[in-house]
DNA sequence: CCCCTTTTGAGAGTTACTGTCATTTGACAT
DNA sequence: ATGTCAAATGACAGTAACTCTCAAAAGGGG
């Protein structure tokens, strides 16, 4: 997927040590600088080194927590969430719907908590390709994860042209839905929208 | 698709101008000179600068004829002819099957054109994440095209949710599967693959 | 309060890519 | 051939995303 904001429901209440709330503080300031500027200048106008004088960082900081630019914008934390929930299903359900189940829900739950910045995300994943692309990267290893969980409950190997197949078609599906959504103003519902994009899976791209 | 090479058997014998047999020849050894370094030294390691000065251009040339370094590793022309073809599949055929007839007639042509430049390619995208990413851009504007076809030949929109879930699926199945006959060494039978993957769309990722 | 480890900032360097301008070179008419 | 024009090229300067290295600062534990 690619939502980010608040990490999974905080298992950890026995206090993070200073340090540590301090790194996620830093976190939180270079994103919410980065969408700022964004807002303001758009994505390509907006340089790291003003990213990280908003942020009041220095440039080398801004690269320690995120690897790339594009990263800032789509970090993700959701994947282990996700793939802990898929496997969680009951074994006899088609994969197919055990992923509508959990897209459900992931999608309900970013809408939730975060609709602006999920808002924000996805009109850059449609306008800027470099964004796009990186986003399309990261879905490779959310790919991944979802091949194993998709593999370990149907006996098959991950590697199984079959399974990749799978996972590829699924997530490529996701993204037209949230492109699309973002492209219309986003005001359909995006479950709907996910329910239709995965039917017409379903009914094997009968057109 | 992704291919390049010979562009599609030339139309116009009616010989080409100097200018642009040079235009022609600048390009292939651009290419060229970058499949070589490339095998010699690795992708990264290989500047734009060394590829100007191997194919005895300027750089500034090289980024006239390729916007980014992963561009000449890429380029396609396929796109235009995949396009006519499809369309001129018969109009009762269901989409699905029209793709793959396209499809298998594609990577034949390939294979016999080229094989060595698309082995090469596709060991790229299996192991340069920026190569990948940059393909996966480029099959969004295949992802357009195949769009069009398919939506005029059903009487869709091709802004139809179906339509671009059809696409999308399409393609990133494709891509799996040169990921995965890249990643097999490349032994297996490419056209068996496109079916088994196709079929599996087919038969509603039922698994 | 001191020591040790982690985090940070400063700075220098690399490389992909952009834009500009003067020079060259093919095309074409005379 | 020769002159003229447009297209292609190369040289150059500049930007911005990264990478690496090292010394200064700051948390944590005794």
């Amino acid at each position: 997927m690619a939502a980010s904001a608040s990490p999974p429901p905080d298992d950890e209440q026995p206090r993070l040590g200073l340090r540590e709330r301090k790194k996620l503080k830093t976190r939180v300031a270079i994103r919410e600088a980065t969408y700022r500027l964004i807002a303001e200048q758009g994505y390509e106008a907006t340089t790291v080194e003003q990213i990280a004088a908003a942020a009041e960082v220095s440039p080398s900081t801004v690269f320690r927590y995120f690897p790339t630019k594009e990263d800032i914008v789509l970090t993700d934390e959701f994947d282990p969430v996700m793939e802990a929930e898929i496997r969680a299903r009951p074994a006899d359900e088609p994969p197919l719907e055990s992923v509508r189940a959990v897209l459900r829900h992931a999608v309900e739950t970013i809408l939730v908590d975060d609709p602006e910045e999920f808002a924000q995300r996805s009109k850059l994943m449609l306008e800027i390709p470099a964004v796009r692309a990186r986003m399309t990267e990261t879905m490779a290893e959310t790919s991944l994860m979802l091949s194993r969980a998709v593999a370990s409950r149907t006996g098959r190997q991950e590697s199984d042209l079959e399974v990749l197949v799978f996972t590829a078609s699924v997530l490529a599906a996701l993204r037209e839905v949230t492109i699309y959504w973002a492209g219309h103003g986003q005001k359909d519902d995006l479950a709907v929208l996910i329910d239709r994009a995965l039917d017409s899976l379903k009914g094997g791209l009968a057109l």
